[in-house]
DNA sequence: GCGACAG
DNA sequence: ATCTTGTCGC
């Protein structure tokens, strides 16, 4: 049996994260690794879900890996990677291939405890890591212009956790946020030129490839 | 106490 | 997060 974690212990490990993080870097990188989930009742708990990681190289998809497992924990915000954590992590056990950084469905640093769950994958893993949420978790911010690439901060208690980022002309913006060995200004960047559609094609295609699969 | 609230 | 075809708009 693997001992479930509970609220309160999960709580300390995200104080713990925060205190950990390291939200500076430039890295080299060639292979893309993008992750999400999909579930057969995602209003049931538990419930079964798979995981799929896609490595993109910025051209081709060199590799797509799916694991199945069981959730037992509830969505409660805040606390997305109680439910989400370990399939990620078996997914990215699993793949032959390992990418030099992952994009994750979800946030980095733009979180209430500014832990989000990119930021947790990344330490775990030690690779950098990158959070590309569709809505705000925490913090405020302006609509950037409609042209594709326009920014604006994600404020969050003073200071900035990331950025509302248009990725596509005309369409709604993604909020980027720094998970682990990156620049929120490299985590903008990098996502942006990723992004064929409003999200980047890692997160993307592992997320249509789960859609199929169901 | 009320409202907001990644996936 | 999931159920689902057509439809409207950039
Ligand atoms: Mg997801």
């Amino acid at each position: 049996m693997k001992s479930s974690v509970t609220i309160e212990e999960f709580l300390k490990k995200q104080q713990d994260c925060a205190s950990k993080a390291i939200l500076e870097g430039n890295p080299k990188v060639e292979l893309f690794g993008g992750l999400d989930l999909t579930f057969e009742s995602p209003y049931k708990t538990p419930t079964r879900a798979w995981a799929c990681l896609v490595v993109f190289d910025g051209k081709r998809v060199i590799s797509k890996t799916i694991v199945e497992g069981v959730v037992k924990t509830p969505y409660i915000p805040g606390l997305l990677a109680m439910r989400e954590l370990e399939l990620m992590l078996k997914a990215f056990e699993k793949s032959n291939i390992k990418p030099d950084i992952l994009l994750i469905d979800g946030h980095g640093q733009a979180h209430p405890r500014l832990c989000g769950i990119a930021m947790h994958i990344g330490q775990e893993l030690d690779i950098p890591s990158i959070g590309v949420g569709k809505k705000l978790l925490v913090g405020e911010f302006s609509y950037p212009a409609p042209r594709r690439g326009a920014f604006e901060s994600i404020i969050y208690k003073s200071r900035v956790v990331g950025y509302a980022l248009r990725t596509k002309e005309g369409v709604k913006p993604v909020f980027v946020s720094a998970g682990h060995k990156v620049s929120h200004a490299f985590a903008l960047e990098l996502t942006l030129s990723l992004c064929k559609y409003r999200i980047p094609e890692p997160i993307r295609l592992a997320h249509l490839n789960l859609k199929k699969l169901r």
